[in-house]
DNA sequence: CTTGACACTATGCGACACTAAGTATAGAAT
DNA sequence: ATTCTATACTTAGTGTCGCATAGTGTCAAG
């Protein structure tokens, strides 16, 4: 499966995983991978940046969490994020009703 | 809707399209804005190219028509382009299934 | 004779997933 | 002891691709 389908719904899926609560970002990688039941197996060069990215939108907030000796960067979904995140979802309906409509085999 | 989310899904819709018999570029951008009820309504800077590609690639075949007056390139689906229009279909049905997955409400 | 739909081309940009390379800790295996 | 594996984060650079923009030209309607 090529990469580029991925673009522009990560953010959503990103954001969907912290729903459930907050969590670093090797974990993130983690639910998606298994969530996804392996489709979405994402290098860490992939999700780290878009952590990143959306924390500096303020879709997200994080802090330093040196607790098992592990420094973790432990993300949280910020309101605006939780915002963002219905939005996402809509889009994602929105979208795949479009595309279905359009590739639906023919009567 | 951001325009990324549309990123590596446009060539299956453009074969999509064609698998109903040959058109011109013009028809196509017509075709996708109407089948998808004015979701995919896109500018030629974008179809265009899309089609110059998968010709490039193979996967479709054009020719000159000057019917009309009215000079266009008529685009076909070649062999290998159903094949992929084939594959596109599944990786489509494997995608949503897998963002649905990781989407879905917690219980 | 201007407006608007039709029809195609070309240049360049920005977003973003990914590659690749690096740093560093903890626990298990040899 | 030491090596390996999994964990955990960072960042510079690359390539793709949708889109903006601008330009060319035809044709019918008003």
């Amino acid at each position: 499966m090529k990469s580029e389908i991925l673009k522009g719904h990560l953010d959503v899926l990103v954001l969907r995983v912290l729903e459930d609560g907050p969590s670093h970002g090797y974990r993130v990688i983690e639910l998606l991978r298994t969530r996804s039941a392996g489709t979405f197996d994402l290098p860490e060069g992939t999700v780290y940046p878009v952590l990143h990215r959306l924390e500096r939108r303020g879709l997200l907030s994080s802090s330093w969490t040196t607790g098992a000796g592990r420094r973790r960067r432990v993300y949280s979904l910020t309101g605006p994020g939780r915002l963002a995140l219905a939005a996402g979802r809509q889009d994602w309906a929105h979208f795949t009703v479009a595309v279905g409509a359009v590739l639906k085999e023919a009567t």
